[in-house]
DNA sequence: CTTACATTTGAAAGCGCTTACAGACCGCTC
DNA sequence: GAGCGGTCTGTAAGCGCTTTCAAATGTAAG
């Protein structure tokens, strides 16, 4: 482990001063082709490699991105494996649009255990900063945003000075609904929400009733099913909403009546369809229906929200509205390049479209098995046109 | 985005000098209380973060760990994707290492096309680096552990001064043709290599031949088949190894014959179980096997390596084996760490214990299906008494 | 051979911290 | 009161670069 040649060392060996070897170094023009020889020889044979600290104190620029996720406590849970996912492809996409701008992504995970200086020692050594969902808090994210351009991705709040990445959940949504009540014939949607203080789970609804409105489709109270993201919801759900009005106390998987066409349940206003808020509430609730005698999407159609692992697996598989997790990550790091290259300063909201995920659950594909199962999966773009939706918010 | 204070501001606005502030600040001992608040006072007071290049120059430690993989050039190709799952994982692994040890995960990807000057300027960042595979070529990998600390994880070169980690291939090979053999009765077992140049399957295959050894069952040319890794490669395997034997020309799935139990399969030396050295071609295997109107695991006991995510998936599930994905990348940092806070120079290799997953095409599980499947799989650790095997070479 | 101007080079002043090292100050002991 | 060992604090010299700025050199025009 040798000291590493510094630039006094390439300028001695090649006879120039330090500065000569710092033109030619980082490729700066107003050096002559013979010298510049001279310097590129002198660098391959010590093997120079400038030291970043010292190029960073100088220059006042890391070329480094601070990238800072939610790890979280509990590995073993659902919702951890799925974020998990998640801020992994965010990872792989802001990498590349990092080494794309010649920069790197610094990693750090935060979660509610960890020590607070983490993120200032990694606000220490980076340009700026992506940062995921709520991994920092409110007061800190201020202050950061205040001394270095600042990407929120997927969080919820509205930070002065830092620019906003988010998946279009409204849209996503709207999307879903929309599909189930003009491609299936859907009449009686019942949206599946998180609870109230979600925004995402906010916005989804939105969508939902969006989508219901242009369906000339009334939403009242027995139209929104609160629960809290869980598949255990999920269930209560479906059990709340048809077990008594089709006259069943218990689920009974053998001997429950099959459900008896559009006609019965239009006239006891049973709904012909469910739009969840996220998978695991799907799911939950369409486990709930088979045991109910309830065929999905026979009876009834069900769609869902996040496009996570288990969706593709579950009978029938689950159509949902996949996030693009991974270009999420690369514009966030765009967005954060042309800040530090000073080529913007007004603040940016970017909302990326999402992608519905057509699988069985809502009638579309016959149920697939063995061997290719989970390997198709047919998918539409919910705006055919564009790739993106921007919207610039000076302020 | 004002300008950041420096170590000068707090020092004055404290009335003290640098030095103190730089003690208080990282914790050093030989303050007196009265003066450490103050400062303290003033660095909150200013929102000071001491510059992470500053403090690097100066202590000549940058705190950062560089963690440097491969992005495939193809991400749609199926092992590209298996490759990136292989990649976050061991990122994660890492990552969480690094913060322990108060250091943060610098992340760069390199692919064939990628600037040659990117690691370069991720080794200036850091304070060592670890090397995933086969991310870096050789010349420059031998540089760079001659300037720093370096770990190579996977890699199969021995290059003087970098530590080693691994996967325990061999014992991995070795726990799963056992299981065929001892659990399942296997007596005359095929092993499906790879290329004789790939250092993975090489050691794959040893595991298989010394579990054969222990078996008391020879190993002749008959019992390796020379794959590529592909699918395609296992088809053919199926298709040469058993459809001559049964007389069978073309697949038929509804008039093949059925075979016709151990009696006849071991008088025509027809395999009873196949040991693949890599999940793709198990798969390719098992599907030709069954157009084959063998059953597996009836006929065949099937074998894999890897636990891809389509193993899960395919009827009959795969037995395969599994490597501690994210432990790699935990050792790797540890490693590493280890040699930075300078507790040893000796050059290491570590050899972390796979995992044996026990699934249907061994014979071992009935079949799953529905909601459930894909959620359970038992498992076994290879060696019940330790996690991990290391061994330790001075050198 | 000047003068004017572009091109190439080097000297030197930081960048914001860490870290010897030395000095100041304190209460003791002899 | 001198001498001594602690404890606390400040001075200043780097760390290895970048970046003015001015000097040196070359070059073309007058």
């Amino acid at each position: 482990m040798r000291r590493r040649t510094t630039i006094y060392g390439v300028a001695e060996m090649a006879g120039v001063s330090v500065a000569t070897v710092s033109r030619v170094v980082r490729g700066l023009p107003g050096v002559s082709e013979r010298t510049a020889a001279a310097v590129r020889a002198a660098v391959a044979q010590l093997e120079y490699v400038p030291s970043g600290s010292a190029q960073s104190l100088a220059s006042r620029r890391t070329g480094v991105i601070g990238l800072i996720f939610p790890d979280l406590d509990d590995p073993t849970s659902d919702s951890g494996h799925e974020t998990l996912l998640y801020c992994d492809e965010v990872i792989r996409g802001a990498e590349r649009a990092a080494r794309l701008s010649g920069r790197a992504i610094l990693i750090a995970a935060t979660h509610r255990s960890s020590d607070p200086a983490l993120v200032s020692s990694v606000a220490a050594k980076v340009d700026g900063l992506v940062i995921l969902a709520r991994s920092v808090a409110g007061p800190e994210l201020r202050t950061l945003a205040s001394q270095m351009p600042v990407v929120l991705l997927a969080g919820r709040r509205s930070i002065p000075n830092a620019d906003l990445v988010s998946a279009d959940n409204e849209g996503g949504c709207h999307t879903i609904t929309s599909h189930l009540i003009k491609d299936h014939g859907c009449r009686n949607l019942v949206f599946l929400a998180g609870p109230p203080d979600s925004p995402d789970g906010t916005t989804r609804m939105a969508g939902f009733k969006r989508a219901m409105a242009e369906g000339g489709l009334e939403v009242t109270q027995s139209n929104i099913w609160r629960g809290n993201f869980t598949e255990a919801a999920g269930r209560r759900a479906a059990y709340e909403l048809f077990a008594k009005k089709i006259g069943l106390r218990n689920a009974d998987h053998s001997t429950a009546s099959r459900s008896s066409g559009d006609n019965l349940k239009s006239k006891m206003g049973i709904p012909d369809g469910l739009v969840a808020g996220n998978d695991q509430m799907a799911i939950g609730a369409t486990t709930a229906l088979s045991e109910l005698g309830l065929a999905v999407p026979g009876d009834v159609a069900v769609g869902g929200f996040d496009d996570i692992q288990l969706s593709r697996l579950v009978t029938p598989s689950l159509t949902t509205v996949r996030q693009p997790m991974r270009d999420l990550g690369k514009q966030s790091v765009e967005m954060l390049v042309e800040r530090l290259s000073g080529a913007r300063s007004t603040r940016k909201v970017a909302t990326l479209a999402t992608q519905l995920v057509v699988r069985a659950s809502c009638g579309c594909e016959i149920e697939q098995s063995g061997l290719s199962q989970g390997r198709l999966s047919r998918s539409l773009n919910n705006t055919p046109d564009s790739h993106r939706r921007l919207s610039e918010l000076s302020q």
